[in-house]
DNA sequence: AGCCAGGCATCAG
DNA sequence: CTGATGCATGGC
């Protein structure tokens, strides 16, 4: 959640907890999820709020949030397998970094599109803007309201204007026309999981604002696709430094080199290299950040 | 005031 | 192929 490397807007804290409504089987919701005791071998708390919760309904929440937050990931192995590389400092600093994957990937292939030359705040902003003016709103467990994403169909019908009253700026007309062709069936985002990366890749670059960055954010945090590994500006500044000396490279040789290196695990390198470098640069003097 | 933020499209060499 | 520029918007 704090990485800023989510597949939907960040969920908000209460007491040591982050939580979010959702509908489940039906069934609406509150979960408020404790940080795991064990970063490696993860079996975090959850504390489920709700009317006639049954057994049923809380093995459905249980298994939404191992997706969700990827639990069956084999952190400890991937620890072991780089322990040798320079990324393995990222490993003890933030052990249990886990990526997330989204349960709407339409909501995700959105985000990833917000997410474009903006930063992590007001993409999140943003997103969580759509979901109130345009998504089904619902009376959540206690009363209050809470919006999920709204349907391609609605933001294919969405006006310009409406979208850009939540800041999406020159990006409302790409979230339509994603949406469009979701709609007509030009774009099958389930049929984009069985295939191919490089294939699911290059057909989501053909959509209008999808490029190499974008389609790598939702191949890998919409559809769970871990050999993606999106090279934004922070992985590109990061890779060169760290492993070849500062060379020059272009953004195709950074996502080339850490697929090649890191293979079915790129994308979860990708997540500790841009963690760490993002907190390490925190620490730096406005002086040194100028540097950069 | 100007530059940057999880880029992309387009155009000039 | 490589580099430069505009694009909306808000934060610093």
């Amino acid at each position: 959640m704090q990485s800023g490397q989510t597949s939907e807007p960040y969920w908000p804290q209460i007491d040591g907890a982050y939580w979010d409504t959702d509908l489940i089987n039906g069934k609406l919701v509150r979960y408020e999820v404790y940080p795991s005791p064990s970063a490696e071998e993860p079996c975090p708390h959850v504390h489920l709020i709700g009317s006639d919760i049954d057994e049923e309904t809380i093995e459905s929440v249980k298994n939404y949030l191992i997706e969700l937050f990827r639990l069956r990931d084999d952190l400890p192995l991937f620890y072991e397998k780089f322990r040798t590389e320079k990324i393995s400092r990222a490993f003890k600093d933030y052990s249990g970094l886990r990526l997330m994957k989204a349960s709407d990937p339409y909501e995700s292939l959105i985000c990833s599109i917000c997410s474009q030359h903006s930063s992590v705040e007001q993409w999140n902003r943003t997103v969580r803007c759509i979901r109130a003016s345009f998504g089904p709103r619902f009376i959540g467990p206690g009363g209050s309201t809470f919006f999920s994403f709204p349907s391609s169909e609605t933001l294919a019908k969405a006006s310009t204007a409406k979208l850009e009253s939540c800041q999406t700026g020159y990006r409302a007309g790409y979230i339509i026309s994603a949406s469009k062709m979701i709609v007509d069936g030009r774009l099958d985002l389930m049929r984009l999981k069985q295939a191919p990366y490089e294939d699911a890749k290059k057909e989501l670059m053909e959509l209008p604002g999808i490029g190499p960055k974008v389609a790598d954010c939702f191949l890998l945090y919409g559809l769970g696709q871990t050999r993606a590994a999106p090279v934004d500006i922070w992985i590109h500044r990061i890779v060169p430094r760290v492993y070849f000396g500062g060379a020059k490279m272009t953004k195709e040789e950074v996502g080339k080199f850490l697929r090649n290196r890191y293979g079915e695990w790129a994308g979860l390198a990708q997540l500790y290299l841009y963690h760490y470098g993002r907190m390490r640069f925190k620490t730096l003097t406005p002086a040194a950040k100028k540097l950069l």
